[in-house]
DNA sequence: TAGATTGTTAATCGATTAACAATC
DNA sequence: TAGATTGTTAATCGATTAACAATC
């Protein structure tokens, strides 16, 4: 009955969490499941379960409940989980081929369609069913791929002329590790930053902090 | 002037950002800075840096503005960077290793001490400076190094013996990667989640729901 | 002193929680 | 029908923004 226009990103990053816990529930043969229920096990409220997912529609019974396999695949949707949008990765250090390897974009919406670095000592090496490519490839690759996603794994000194190169080949969303803030340069991009350290340090905070009260 | 007790985690979420970006003026040799400079840099407003900063105390000169080094140096103290918090690592599979050998967590305030895996084809296996142990170690180093802090890079199925086994070895933070919520049993323990799923997901549901407008 | 910019209070905005009528 | 639980509106709470007096 709903579907509100602009969802925040509260809202919108409690999705994935829905998605995962009703995902398990059906694993484990649950058929229904109650806002109250769901809260306990998320440590939410059922308040604020029932108004996240009346912001897309009325997925519930009154009376009864959700129904888990049919919430899991509606959230599923909402999420665009089928989009299999094509993504590229840059970047082959470390951190770059556990994301390559460890990763299922797949599950997660989309199609690692090719992962690319500058250096010699990367190119060619395989991970999973991927070979890197060299960096002076992009060009030719995403025009004819038209990737819509780019993965960036790289150092911070390369990421803004990278992001610039990107932008040009026609890529406007990022999933961005490295420390450099995509956005302020290109507004009307998308970009999810991961940002390690950024996390490591507040753990760091938090625990600093809790010693003195 | 201010020092507020309850710092909210939006607040605290900022404060690795301002670090990092004074760190990088401070190596361009900008020696002040306004918030009206600083927010349009951000892309925050003025008003709530200075709220932010606020928090912790008057770290500025009226008319003036933030002595660059200062405040750099102000923040680092809050976060708490110098603390050298002993970690450990459990789970040297692609993204573990990648972490352990990527991330720098002395900058970040921790000492990264120990790294277990429970398989023989890990275990011996040298990252950095560390040599993978066996899970098995992990009570008598425990018992011995008394580490505070340890990152999860194991199994979604793993998660839950060893977030036992760890908090009944005096463990009371997580870097978390696994895909398992442990503040919902250990409501006392400060978690810091890194669901990369989770974070690949609302990409998705971003691009996704961004082509329709 | 005049100009600039902070620190801080007050106003606004948004997100979470509570309450309850609708209804299965 | 009675009981349960949703969908939705209203109340509360918190975070961000605006305004301005203090002061370097």
């Amino acid at each position: 009955m709903a579907k509100r226009e602009n969802i925040s990103m509260s809202v919108i990053r409690r999705l994935p969490r829905y998605y995962r816990f009703l995902r398990q529930l059906r694993e484990t043969g649950v058929t229904r499941i109650s806002s109250t229920e769901l809260s306990v096990k998320l440590g939410l409220t059922a308040s604020q379960i029932r108004q996240d997912l009346n912001c897309f529609g009325g997925f519930g019974q009154q009376g009864y409940g959700y129904i888990v396999d049919q919430l899991c695949l509606e959230i599923g949707n909402i999420l665009g989980l089928k989009g299999g949008y094509k993504a590229i990765l840059v970047g082959a250090g470390n951190l770059g081929q556990a994301i390559a390897s460890h990763m299922n974009f797949t599950e997660d919406g989309f199609e690692l369609a090719g992962i690319f670095d500058s250096s010699p000592f990367k190119i060619g090496n395989r991970i999973g069913n991927l070979e890197v490519s060299d960096t002076s490839e992009l060009e030719a690759f995403c025009a004819e791929q038209k990737p819509t996603m780019a993965a960036l794994c790289v150092p911070r000194e390369a990421v803004e002329k990278l992001s610039d190169q990107l932008y040009q080949l026609g890529i406007r969303s990022f999933w961005n590790f490295s420390h450099y803030d995509i956005s302020v340069k290109y507004p009307d991009v998308i970009v999810e930053n991961v940002h390690l350290n950024d996390s490591l340090m507040t753990l760091c905070y938090r625990i600093h902090n809790a010693k003195e009260s």
